[in-house]
DNA sequence: ATTGCCATGTAAGGGGTTACATGATTAT
DNA sequence: ATAATCATGTAACCCCTTACATGGCAAT
């Protein structure tokens, strides 16, 4: 048995924002917590067929923008009690799997430039995403000040994470590529990489 | 069709250290990159087969030390190589889903306390795991001067990262702590906490 | 005796992604 | 025409975790 799903409360949480078809709530999780949330069509439509059964949301059938129908849903208030409920349990500890991090721990057993290769792509990623999280922070903390009632400076706190994250990530990609600058190519030569092996990180 | 596995190559990084058994490799990992990744011996032992089936790793049992039989694996040319390649390849950029992330950004529909507790727990394991990383750098950072032809610098950069990554969670959860202290509660009264919900983050 | 560690597995089962299918509308 | 966006879904597939099963040895 894996873990129970989540899918269902993100849904519910973003309904709790304001009533949303599934293709409304997909864009919306994309141009929010991409970053460390998403997901499929392949979970999204049929777990909104299962909390309307369970009466958590209720949706109804509104002409689309542009001529197409669409289904919206708004949340009840059971389904704010069960979210209510979710939020308030402890977050289970996540055991993510972070295929860099591993491709780095054995990155002895290729060239250092593999993996400086690899921590430079890192690197553009976090550039990339610290201008992206700063201009909405410019546009987020305004709001944050002045409605603290409204879901702004919970918003904030997560960018700020996100923010302080990528910043950290570009330290350390500064300091690791410093590190694996000038390394020898441990790789080359059988068993040469073994030397002193057994070790605890 | 999910991502393809990766518990091959945790294996066979594994097995570039030293021939190991299964539960040698499970302990490995438990000792060593837990934070960051985990295999279950559902996993394990199952894959273990295969690989050896296709020729990438060789098994021969072994005497336990405590006369118990162990089946210890070592990694062939053929097992190099496929590592190798895999190595090289650029990771894929993983999509985690960070429950904690996605409980905080949906926090105004609590108390604020409950996403005040919530943040003092991770502050805890923050604290601790930075702790017990340091403990550790002290004793591989020494070894990753002295044998730069060992993993111990690749290790070290993956710790780094490790300390790096808690320093930065510790700081941002002073920060969020203050950010949501003395927040009135958003979540009571019906509607009251969907004023100005509208927004991007 | 019983707990704990060493050691190897299997069975069940759900969660989640990817790919496919469908179709309307709008813009180029 | 053709591509892009809006919009809703289904099918396949498998990765991975959890739980269970088994048994020997060592220590209390």
């Amino acid at each position: 048995m894996p873990r129970k799903s989540r899918t269902r409360y993100s849904i519910l949480g973003c309904l709790t924002v304001e009533p949303q078809s599934g293709y409304d709530i997909k864009r919306f999780l994309e141009r929010t917590v991409a970053h460390f949330w998403s997901e499929s069509y392949g979970q999204l439509y049929p777990t909104l067929g299962t909390l309307e059964e369970e009466g958590l949301i209720e949706g109804r059938d509104v002409p689309g923008e542009r001529g197409q129908d669409k289904r919206v849903y708004a949340i009840t208030e059971r389904g704010r009690e069960a979210l209510s409920g979710w939020l308030t349990e402890p977050p289970e500890p996540v055991r993510p799997r972070y295929e860099h991090s591993l491709k780095l721990f054995f990155g002895f057993n290729v060239p250092p430039a593999v993996s400086l290769g690899h921590i430079e792509a890192v690197r553009k990623e976090a550039a990339a995403d610290l201008q992206a999280y700063r201009d909405a922070e410019a546009r987020l903390a305004p709001k944050a000040q002045a409605e603290p009632t409204s879901p702004a400076p919970y918003w904030l706190a997560v960018l700020r994470g996100g923010i302080r994250y990528s910043e950290m990530m570009l330290e350390w990609c500064e300091e690791t590529e410093a590190l694996l600058t000038g390394l020898p190519d441990a790789s080359q030569g059988a068993g040469a990489g073994r030397a002193g092996g057994r070790g605890k990180a």
